[in-house]
DNA sequence: TTCTCCATGTAAGTAGTTACATGATTGG
DNA sequence: CCAATCATGTAACTACTTACATGGAGAA
C-alpha cells in the first residue's frame, strides 16, 4: 500500500550534515567544524549552505530541531529521528558511481609545460609536491583526534580515510621527486623546447 | 607610458581553451575533444563554456578567430596571438597556490561507514577501489597517444600528467587492499558496531 | 575595551551544468 | 536512409561562494 516512499532528493551535503548529526554533532556550527576536521580534504560545505539544508532536513522530517539559547545567544541544535536514520544509512548503501571529481589547475599547467623552459616547468612539480606535502603535513595532525575519536566513540572509519588521504597525497610527492630526477638528467644534456626556439 | 597591462580576468577555463590552441587545436569542438583525451581526469569543460570562453579570448585580442566552413558547414578556427603566447606563459608562470578540488562522495561515505555494518562498508571500500581502478585503465588507454604526441610532436608533459594520475590512483587501490585485509581480520572476531546495537 | 570565538542568517554573484535547438557530413 | 560524428549556440537551472549583516560570550 506505502509503495514507493517519495525520497525527497536532498543535495549531498544535506545528506553530510545529516551524517554529521547522527555522529553527534548539534548545532550547525558544529557541524561545520566538524566537516573542517574531518572531510574537507574531499568536501566542504560553506556555513550558507549549511543552515539552508538544516531547513530541508527538518521539512523532510529527518531532523528535529529546537531552540537552544546559550545564556543570551541564539542557538538552534538537532537530533537525528528515526526515519533520518533510516534515510541516512540507505544513502550510504546506495548504489551508483559516487562522483568523483578532481580540479587542480596545478596538473593542467603542468600538462602545458612543454611551452615553458626546463627551470619554469620544475617550480610547477615544486609546486604540486609541496602542496601535497602540506596537505599531508595537515592530515598527519588531525591523526591524534582520529585516534581519539576511535577509542573514545568506537568510530574507526575516520582514521581510515584519513590514510586514504594520505596515501594518495604521498603518492603525489614520490611521482613528483622522480619526475624531478628525470627532468634534472634531461636538462643536463641541454635540449630544452624553450632554449632551442 | 603604458604602465600596467591590464590583464582581461578570464576564467581557468579559458585558459585551457588557449593553451589547447597553442599547441594546435583550431576550432571549439577540436578543444573540447583534446580536453576529453587529456586533462579531463583533473579539468573539464562543457562546450557550453568553451564557445563562450573563445569570445572573450578574442575580444581580448589573445586569440583570431576566422569562419572556416567545411562545405556548408559551419566553422571557427582559432590561432593564437602574439599577445594570446605572452597571456599564456605568464599564466602558466603565475604564482600562488593553484587551486586543488577534490570532492570524493564515495570518501565521504566510507567517513561514515561506522553507522553501517562490515559487509556494507567493505562494499564501499571496493566501490572507491573499483572506480580508480577503471581510472587507472583509461588512463592507461591513453598513454599511446601521449607517446606518440611526444615523439611526434615533442610534447612530454601530456605522459608526465598521465603518469600522476595512474600514481595517485594506484594509491588509493593499494591502500584500498590494505584496508580490506585489516576488516577482514577485524570481521573474523566479530566486533562490528552495527552488529552489537 | 578589544579581540577571538560562538552562532546564525541572507543577498548577490559566479561558475558551471543539462537540456534544448539546429543542421551538415560521412560511411555503411 | 540511418547512425554516428562534426559543429555551434543558447536558456534555464543548480550548486556553490563571498560578502554583508548582526550580535552575544569570554578572556586578556
Amino acid at each position: 500500500m506505502t509503495g514507493k516512499v517519495k525520497t525527497p532528493d536532498l543535495s549531498p551535503s544535506a545528506y553530510v550534515a545529516l551524517g554529521m548529526i547522527q555522529l553527534g554533532r548539534r548545532s550547525g556550527y558544529e557541524i561545520k567544524q566538524a566537516v573542517e576536521l574531518s572531510i574537507r580534504f574531499f568536501w566542504t560545505i560553506s556555513h550558507a549552505q549549511i543552515y539552508p539544508s538544516l531547513e530541508s532536513l527538518e521539512r523532510a522530517g529527518f531532523v528535529h530541531g529546537r531552540d537552544d539559547p546559550r545564556g543570551r545567544m541564539v542557538r538552534r541544535v538537532y537530533t537525528i529521528t528515526k526515519s533520518g536514520k533510516a534515510a541516512f544509512e540507505a544513502w550510504l548503501r546506495e548504489e551508483g558511481a559516487a562522483p568523483f571529481e578532481l580540479r587542480d589547475l596545478g596538473l593542467v599547467k603542468l600538462f602545458f609545460a612543454d611551452l615553458l623552459d626546463r627551470e619554469a616547468a620544475l617550480l610547477l612539480v615544486e609546486t604540486i609536491s609541496r602542496r601535497s606535502a602540506e596537505t599531508v603535513a595537515q592530515l598527519r595532525a588531525i591523526g591524534p583526534i582520529a585516534d581519539s575519536v576511535a577509542e573514545d566513540e568506537g568510530y574507526s572509519f575516520p582514521k581510515i580515510t584519513l590514510r586514504l588521504g594520505i596515501a594518495f597525497h604521498q603518492a603525489m610527492i614520490d611521482e613528483c621527486s622522480k619526475i624531478r630526477g628525470e627532468l634534472d638528467g634531461r636538462g643536463r644534456r641541454g635540449s630544452s623546447r624553450k632554449t632551442r626556439s
